[in-house]
DNA sequence: TTAAAATTTTAGCCTTGGCTAATTCTTTTC
DNA sequence: GAAAAGAATTAGCCAAGGCTAAAATTTTAA
């Protein structure tokens, strides 16, 4: 397979969506564990500054895929949370099937991380597929 | 695995290199098959503009992946060159992983763009061994 | 209840990677 | 050899996602 031929506009497509993602399932278990999402709390874990998480939840909200009144906590919009549902279930699919392909704890889990915005629904099938299998 | 252990910062970081590593194996593909590699063949097959290319290009040249003199083509140094191998070989892996694993031509092409980057040695070497399999 | 602490937000800066318009340099063609 | 065409570059714009410093608001604690 030729470099020429490879699809580089797809890649820059998904990378827009990437951090929405990530954001958006954060959210959501922060919300079932703790009953709210804060900014300080998201910039932790995606270890930013407060000042980035709050301009990305900013971008959410413009995206409507949360709602925030100021000096309040996140929620998800409906939007937000069939978005965060999707990811996380894609990203359990890529992480369990690296586990199946022998890749170890730690590694599995940042691999999945980077991979899973850029897997295909005809991928991620495949992966089901082969997760379904025995040996 | 709870989204709050996944590691963020690494992504982040692996995203600084794609465009390197994308483009230094388009020059080398290019030199080797042209004698050279042009700014607007670049742009060309990247789908971006002449303008964006160029400042890639300098991009690339600061970090001494990359040679060339003003209005002249473009030529991978020493480094560039490792990194373009390197580069090609787990994208050939990564692609003929995904059509062993039963993903259709077009599609294992355009995942393996996007999910190349984020493959770790330890996940390559298992897909390595999978390729190696028979079924 | 008021002062201190914590949190959120705003302002302003940076880099990357997009763009268009305009300029400069090289190559081609007449 | 000069004009036209083509390629590369510069200038200047934008959005996203980083940052620090400072201001505004909320929460906590004395």
């Amino acid at each position: 397979m030729s470099v020429k031929n490879r699809k580089f506009t797809k890649v820059r497509n998904d990378h827009v969506h990437e951090k929405a993602e990530d954001y958006v399932e954060m959210i959501q278990e922060l919300v079932n564990e703790q009953g709210e999402a804060r900014v300080t709390v998201l910039a932790k874990h995606f270890g930013v500054t407060p000042v980035t998480a709050h301009k990305i939840v900013a971008r959410l909200q413009r995206e409507k895929l949360v709602t925030s009144k100021p000096y309040r906590s996140v929620f998800l919009t409906e939007h937000g949370k069939r978005l965060a549902k999707q990811s996380r279930e894609r990203h359990h699919i890529v992480y369990t099937f690296l586990r199946k392909l022998g890749v170890p704890e730690p590694i599995a889990n940042t691999d999945a991380e980077g991979m899973e915005h850029h897997v295909s629904p005809e991928t991620l099938s495949k992966m089901k597929a082969f997760l379904k299998t025995k040996i």
